[in-house]
DNA sequence: CTTTACGTTTACGTAAACGTCAAGTATCGT
DNA sequence: ACGATACTTGACGTTTACGTAAACGTAAAG
């Protein structure tokens, strides 16, 4: 009773087209069961596409996306190839420590620009009011 | 004495083709100052660039990082144009935000796979010790 | 039995983000 | 004057990630 979907219910829940589906699975991320020629998404389907989604969201190129769903279906395999997993697992993990500095980064500087853009709003509203505080306003007021 | 660059300088320092340089510049993303014919690059297009190339890293198009490096150069204006720039800094955060929230979760899954893969080794190993606190690996050692 | 819904494959189209020539210009050292 | 160096503007090619249309299969509903 492990429930099942078409390719068009999948599609309306994750919000992509069944092209899309069908396109993910020709570059070998999904590889649904058959019932004939339909396509039986299921569980682990649905948690692939997940995965695989969120990794587009993360702007990975598919090729990237394929890398990261293999690491979760791999963990099997003699001691080598497992320490060989962790590997991947550590450049993956370095990849996204990356990013989420860009995005640290990314989200300081708009709260230096929201910040000078609030204090123009006050200069605005009540012109002579000191500008303590507010550095990146690159205006001395020196009269 | 503001330090100026080539288009191949600039190129160089930030790995990029010029190539690239000029197709940002015709995009609107960046405007370098003109010698003739050649492109003069300066200081602030140089930080527009930093800008560019982290948005692109984040997997922004280019068409949401012209959004992102206009909100850096609008710092001034009409009382309810500010309001509104202080929306669409909002906005850009809240991007920004459930990315990290992706990042994070894609850290912990790639945490929960290295464990349970640790877990395979330890077994690989020294087989028969008591696999506790290893919660995703999926036997039940029922034998 | 035809329509309707849902699905299939095959194939060409497309937007984004550059890469890759080609052909010309400007400057500099010798 | 001459070639090397650095840069310019087209213009067409390429890869990625799908969109879109054509032509067909199947299965239930009216």
């Amino acid at each position: 009773m492990t429930e099942t979907y078409g390719i068009a219910e999948m599609a309306r829940e994750f919000a992509v087209t069944p092209r899309t589906l069908r396109f993910y699975e020709a570059e070998g991320l999904l590889a649904p069961l058959r019932d004939g020629q339909r396509r039986i998404y299921r569980g682990r389907d649905r948690t692939r596409l997940r995965l695989i989604l969120r990794g587009r969201r993360l702007g990975f190129p598919l090729a990237e996306v394929r890398e990261i769903v293999g690491l979760y279906d791999a963990p099997s395999g003699e001691a080598g190839q497992l320490a060989c997993l962790l590997d991947r697992i550590a450049a993956r993990k370095a990849d996204l420590e990356a990013k989420r500095g860009d995005i640290e980064a990314s989200l300081d500087d708009l709260d230096g620009v929201a910040a000078t853009c609030r204090a123009r709003m006050a200069e605005l509203e009540c012109p002579g009011k000191a500008a303590r505080g507010t550095r990146g306003t690159r205006n001395g007021r020196r009269p």
